[in-house]
DNA sequence: TTAATCTGATTAAGCGCTTAACCAACCTTG
DNA sequence: CAAGGTTGGTTAAGCGCTTAATCAGATTAA
């Protein structure tokens, strides 16, 4: 493991003054061409790495990003870290993960971290509630645009328009939403979206799943079959994570989906075009989002940056959502089964019978 | 944003030279208790934070890892990542991520790129074939035990001898293995076990998606219908990606799982335990990979580290992974109840760890 | 009493890079 | 042809921290 060279080392191998390899090779002081090319040269023959440390130290400048989840855990968590890793790239910049572990209080503490290691400014991805406190760097936020201080993300509401809509069109009149708790922001957002797109007539309501589990305790059924009895057909969940969760109870109550009922997600995770029936979500532009994120976070650290091609003077904060309208999704009138009687009979015989694998 | 003090700040403050300072703080040159206690106060006061960039500069050291993998967006990654965040953490090393997005060649170039940024050291989780070329840097490998170089991983064998001897011990007779691709040492590994732990008795074969892929255009339909036609009860996919295709493949021919068919995955991705049915798979100690994996890139980076508490003379490079019974694997025969034959078969891999299945 | 030791601090150098300031030579231009 | 520009470099300081070398004074040993 040989030490690797520095400027100085082909500085003396050229016979220059080491100040001169700096500018050549980050173009900035005056060399002569002729000198620049043979430095450049020297450098790459010598296998030179430049020192980020040494160039963080004497420039302030560390050329990293934090990206703080409150969940690293989360499926969610690669569709980010991959598209800010690429914007980050893309900008000369490396970033550097940091993980609450869905707890609040650690949140502040991995982002102190990530401070102390001396990122240059922090994305964060907070979840439900988190107090943007004073943090003395410079942070995008990526949240939901009714959250004050998000710098950019997904139009949660926007999409949420799309999934109402798409149910409405359906021909959806009886509507129950599947939402986490009631603190998330960006769940409120989704909600409140799908309720305007989906309109005022017929029948909306929602199912918080926390709510539920602290009765019932976690993992427990959450009576969608009930619903379906009381005449409710689509089924709309806050995340595919909760739309999955939906579909297998169905199921396993015997119901089919969707020739008995529909089910939508959010967030198109990466199984939700594989699982059967394949889900209907909304997909945000994780790309577009992760690059103003680094943008803007770029703008704030270095605000002489040439702003790049792509000038958009008025950045948009929130990013549209795309429908993504696959098979679990289905008129309520049945395409499959059309003998489906849908009298708002509660009569529980007229769900087929149970012919699951949920017996022990 | 207040400059942030600095080492000279606080001797300044309390009248003494930056190295007293220095040496305080680190508890590693000779201060008076009085002094040192009073200096920690004065720091605290200030709320003096080190430079990172100061430190690496002067030791050599940055404290920071590179995790590469060959896909960020991969669902295995989270895991990864937490598992790995968490043990780099509690040594004092933050973790920068690089991602190849697949491609061999760019994995290099991130590679190098982590290592300009002054990681100390590389966990890398290469895929299928990667050369581990010269790396000049400290590398933890992350792969399958049959890899040469490799330094900590699951055993990915043992854990398919674990889905094997259970298909076996249910009754199955003929298996269908569902593999990615060939050149992978991680599914080579898993397919090995598998079919010891199944035995020689009986039909097993394996399809290859790629392959299938290559004539019939991606995501075709894999024709198990017709293999169970033949006689196949049972399907073990080297991923739960795989398994999760063909469960909804076999169901929209009609088939029920595990009624008819059975069908294991591997890697108990998040979403396993939430499809319908809960997914048979197998799981990696992720937490303990990723201890092993840091304290191996931490003796390589700072031998005279003192040896963790836990001081195992022969850190095992294969660590076990552990079955993960649900409800998509039963017996051939029987119907819903699988007949769980636990006769005196001398392999303990044959003892499942049961998981409550929350049933209705 | 004088030399050896120990204690608690200071000095100074250096990690690798950037950058303002300086300088020598060479080229304009009125 | 002298004053002022330009060109192509050099010098030196400094970023914040660590650490070996040093040193003054107190303590102990001989």
């Amino acid at each position: 493991m040989a030490p690797r060279p520095n400027l100085s080392d082909i500085a003396r191998a050229i016979g220059v003054s080491s100040a001169t390899v700096s500018n050549a090779l980050s173009g900035k002081g005056r060399v002569s061409a002729q000198l620049s090319r043979q430095i450049a040269e020297k450098a790459r023959e010598l296998g030179y790495v430049p020192s980020l440390a040494g160039r963080a130290l004497s420039t302030g400048r560390s050329h990293v990003l934090g990206l703080v989840l409150a969940d690293i855990g989360h499926p969610l968590f690669p569709q980010f870290a991959q598209a800010i890793e690429q914007a980050a790239t893309k900008a000369g910049y490396g970033v550097l993960i940091g993980d609450s572990r869905g707890d609040v209080k650690t949140q502040t503490a991995a982002i102190d971290q990530l401070i102390e290691r001396g990122a240059d400014g922090i994305i964060l991805v907070p979840r439900h509630g988190t107090r943007i406190a004073e943090i003395n760097c410079p942070v995008a936020v990526i949240d939901t645009p009714s959250t004050p201080g998000n710098t950019v993300s997904a139009d949660h509401w926007q999409g949420g328009r799309l999934i109402g809509a798409h149910l409405r069109n359906l021909g959806h009149t009886h509507l129950a939403i599947i939402g986490l708790h009631q603190d998330s922001n960006v769940q409120a957002d989704r909600i409140g979206g799908i309720r305007t797109g989906f309109g005022r007539e017929g029948s909306v309501r929602t199912l918080w799943i926390d709510a539920l589990e602290a009765d019932a305790g976690p993992g427990c059924e959450l009576g969608l079959a009930e619903l379906v009895r009381e005449g409710y057909t689509a089924f709309a969940a806050v995340s595919d994570i909760h739309a999955l969760r939906a579909v297998s109870e169905l199921q396993r109550s015997g119901l089919s989906v969707p020739a008995h009922v529909t089910v939508t997600g959010f967030d198109d995770l990466h199984w939700a075009r594989s699982i059967s029936p394949a889900l209907t979500t909304v997909r945000m532009n994780m790309e577009t989002i992760a690059r103003l994120a680094v943008a803007d976070l770029l703008l704030q650290i270095e605000p002489d940056r040439t702003t790049p091609p792509e000038d958009e003077t008025a950045p948009p904060q929130a990013v549209p959502m795309e429908l993504i309208v696959r098979s679990s999704s289905a008129s309520p009138h049945g395409n499959l089964i059309p003998s489906q009687d849908n009298n708002n009979n509660s009569d529980p015989d007229t769900l087929p019978s149970r012919e699951g694998t949920n017996n022990a």
